[in-house]
RNA sequence: GGAGGGAUACCCAAGUGGCCAAAGGGAGCAGACUGUAAAUCUGCCGCGAAAGCUUCGGAGGUUCGAAUCCUCCUCCCUCCA
């Protein structure tokens, strides 16, 4: 195998679909290094596996000695990104933003080389944009146009609302492409009609367009909807050793296969491996921890991976308690005491009062140990391993 | 610009003066069962430890009492221009 044809083989893992293959493959012929963009959403601060699916192959092109863009959306955050869903989000401030990036760059910082990554902010080009500039990118595109994407043409028929802006966030991430120059971008699936936008606007502009790479959307742990903070089925790189192990090993199993296909580093002969295992009778739960520690490894190191499930606890082993239990501090504003229903809800152990009646209720809490029920009482100055349900723990200072 | 229809909790959706913190379904959470999975069954499911507090697009009004009646406003949809 060449060495084009070699990394055109890495590059080509787990990808969605590549816009054109021939193109990529002549910018890897011609030994120049690569700008590879990818632009991120500056809302949420945390990323979490589905976004590392994307990040993952940034840090091959890295591997193979090319410069990440690594683009933070601050202009299209800053206007409140109204795309695909009917919920318009409200308006990010500069420092929300700013906040935001610096959390993004700290995690992503876990899987790039920071020295072969650019971090760029696309409000420094795009605020500079005249409304005469703006009208001439608009102009570089049609309603027809605009209405093939997917999203918005289902909205259309659906007789659902499309706000004239909505049409211009195409543009601007294609304009994006055009004023770093980019020579490949990376995006979800869903990204597509918005990444195909920057090759015609590179072309417009006189440019060598784009090749576009899409990555798979990542389910997340309902197995349904995509992985996404706000939809809380999600698995975050920061979260604790023992809450990965868990999250993974208590997924349903029609999703493990998809996970290691996509979150694994693990040669896809040895994920058929173990597919063969499972068809021979091993337990998937055991397949699965498996990846569980992998990716505990890659986030929190090969210790954290080695003790990662005594941290987590066995849930089924009543009594067994997980090793990295978060510390709460609980405040009883001045009382001497505090019912435990009202202590579980100021710990985050249950979502809501309700939550915790029922588990009261069930006789499923523990205060050291102890089921207690719903008139118990704890002290100020106190501090307790409190256990709600079998999934939820917080070593509780009282004060 | 005109005519009509609509807005109920996370989503869908009942409810047209008190019996409504609001039927039903889905989602979610907890429990049994399991393999920390799925399916199934059971409970919870506005906020609050409680007393209590706040909800039915928004603001006023009628009434002892309003999701329900009246007025104005906002938004969405359909048809016409």
């Amino acid at each position: 195998m060449t060495e084009v044809a070699e990394a055109l083989a890495v590059l080509k893992r787990g990808v969605h679909e590549i816009l054109v293959e021939e193109e990529l493959e002549r910018k890897l012929a011609s030994g120049r290094r690569l700008r590879i963009k990818a632009g991120f959403d500056p809302t949420a601060p945390d990323l979490h596996m589905g976004h590392t699916v994307l990040i993952n192959k940034l840090r091959q092109f890295q591997d193979l000695g090319h410069e990440v863009l690594f683009l933070i959306g601050d202009f299209t955050g800053r206007i409140g990104d109204p795309t695909g869903k009917s919920v318009t989000r409200k308006p990010l401030t500069d420092e929300e933003v700013r906040a935001n990036a610096q959390t993004y760059q700290e995690q992503v910082f876990r899987i790039l080389h920071p020295e072969q990554t650019r971090v760029v902010f696309n409000a420094e080009w795009m605020s500079r944009l005249s409304a005469a500039d703006m009208i001439e990118l608009a102009a570089q595109s049609t309603v027809a146009r605009m209405l093939e994407r997917d999203d918005f043409e289902k909205r259309y028929r659906g007789g659902q609302a499309i706000a004239i802006h909505e049409f211009l966030y195409p543009l601007i991430q294609g304009y994006d492409s055009v004023a770093l120059e980019a020579d490949i971008e990376l995006g979800g699936t869903d990204q597509k009609f918005n990444l195909l936008m920057g090759r015609e606007l590179q072309k417009h502009y006189g440019q060598e367009p784009q090749v576009v790479m899409t990555m798979p959307l990542l389910e997340g742990l309902d197995g349904v909807q995509k992985m996404s903070k706000s939809l809380g089925n999600y698995v975050g790189i920061t979260d604790r050793p023992g809450e990965i192990f868990n999250k993974i090993v208590s997924m349903p199993d029609s999703l493990m296969w998809r996970y290691f296909e996509l979150l694994s580093l693990k040669p896809m002969a040895e994920v058929r491996e173990l597919m063969g295992q499972v068809e021979a009778g091993a337990n998937p739960r055991d397949i699965k921890m498996v990846l569980a520690r992998e990716l505990v490894a890659r986030f929190h190191g090969e210790e954290a991976a080695a003790g990662a499930h005594r941290a987590s606890g066995n849930q089924m082993a009543e009594g067994e308690l997980p090793e990295d239990m978060p510390e709460v501090t609980v405040d009883l504003e001045g009382e001497a005491r505090m019912p435990i229903a009202a202590v579980l809800n100021r710990a985050g152990l249950v979502t809501n009062s309700a939550q915790a009646k029922d588990m009261l209720n069930n006789a499923r809490v523990w205060v050291d140990g102890e089921v207690v029920a719903r008139d118990h009482m704890l002290e100020a100055g106190a501090c307790h391993v409190i256990q709600a349900g079998k999934k939820r723990f917080a070593r509780v200072t009282l004060q």
